[in-house]
DNA sequence: AGTTACCCGAGTAAATTACTTGGTTTCTTG
DNA sequence: CAAGAAACCAAGTAATTTACTCGGGTAACT
């Protein structure tokens, strides 16, 4: 398991989406817009969490994505593992032999714990719980707007590059697959 | 807080100096050949060490590094700050409006809580739990050669790059100043 | 003096991240 | 049925970071 923006972006988009599915599908371009994160990222981090059936898609105007699961039944761990894959098969890979022959390396059971307490938790913060946080704190959900193309040619958000590649975790070995 | 392998490496070398430091300072190219770590890598990292003061170093032959407190007072956590400095300043940075104004991110509350659980493990297993573990799993030390190079000049170890950054965690911002 | 070993700053190749570009396919509405 | 809305997708790229190396110091012991 690992954790880079991608997660955060990831799991910030499913909050989006979790409070304004009601309404019925939500687009891409509707998120990038709240939140400030590039559509054909979006996409791509979409594409991922369709493949590992968090959410559906509905093609064509008046498309977009719900969840497909009560919001209750989904964990941030599944979220953050659904786009970022984990990468084994890299060193230490949960191989008994990390450093020469039959020894393990002196830290593996220390980063295994590690991986699991964190993994523990995020498995037990749902979806759910994420969007009721956002709703006490009293966000306003506007409606959508019934009269398509009301607001025909928004201007296009320009994202600011963000690179903040591992200001977030991740943990990649055998172990650590879930 | 964060984490790369170089917190990886920095807790393996001290795990090596608190096995062996009862026989006086350890030096880094032991350490080197030990555990496979690149010599002026190594130093890079005990710098750092020495500055957050969890090691002392004597200097001349017959020098190397000693730890600078009782393993039992050392806590992993401070070992990978100590190497992989907090990066903050960086984006959301504790402040209020991470999204626009007077709004902090949705995903706010949920980093900061992941990184107090993260913390309060790390901060929980102290080096000495470390060292008995490697002894109770049998490890031999074996004893310090008192007569001076004997082993004079032992091939260089050239270690594999092992490019794996992010293959662990890292989560920065200023609520994580551990 | 000579060697051991710590000390330090600057540099570098490979990898990764966080995107963009440029298309194609599916579906609805006028 | 054409036009557009939207999901879908693969490949490419710039900036950044990681995990080192290099080349020289400086303190201490023999």
């Amino acid at each position: 398991m690992r954790l880079t923006t991608k997660g955060r972006f990831a799991v910030t988009a499913m909050i989006d989406l979790g409070l304004r599915q009601s309404n019925g599908p939500v687009t891409l371009a509707a998120i990038s817009q709240r939140q400030q994160i590039s559509l054909s990222y979006l996409e791509q981090l979409f594409g991922k969490l369709r493949r590992h059936e968090l959410v559906e898609s509905t093609r064509g105007p008046g498309g977009g994505y719900t969840l497909a699961r009560n919001p209750a039944e989904i964990t941030v761990a599944e979220i953050i593992t659904s786009v970022d894959e984990p990468i084994d098969a890299t060193h230490c890979a949960g191989k008994e032999n990390c450093l020469g022959e039959g020894a393990r390396c002196m830290t593996h059971d220390l980063w295994t714990s590690l991986n699991t307490k964190m993994v523990e938790f995020l498995d037990s913060v749902t979806l759910q719980k994420l969007v009721d946080d956002q709703l006490a704190k009293g966000l306003q959900i506007e409606d959508k707007p019934t009269v398509k193309r009301a607001i025909s040619s928004m201007p296009t958000i320009k994202p600011i590059r963000m690179n903040i590649p591992n200001s977030v975790f991740a943990l990649g070995n055998a172990y650590s697959k879930v």
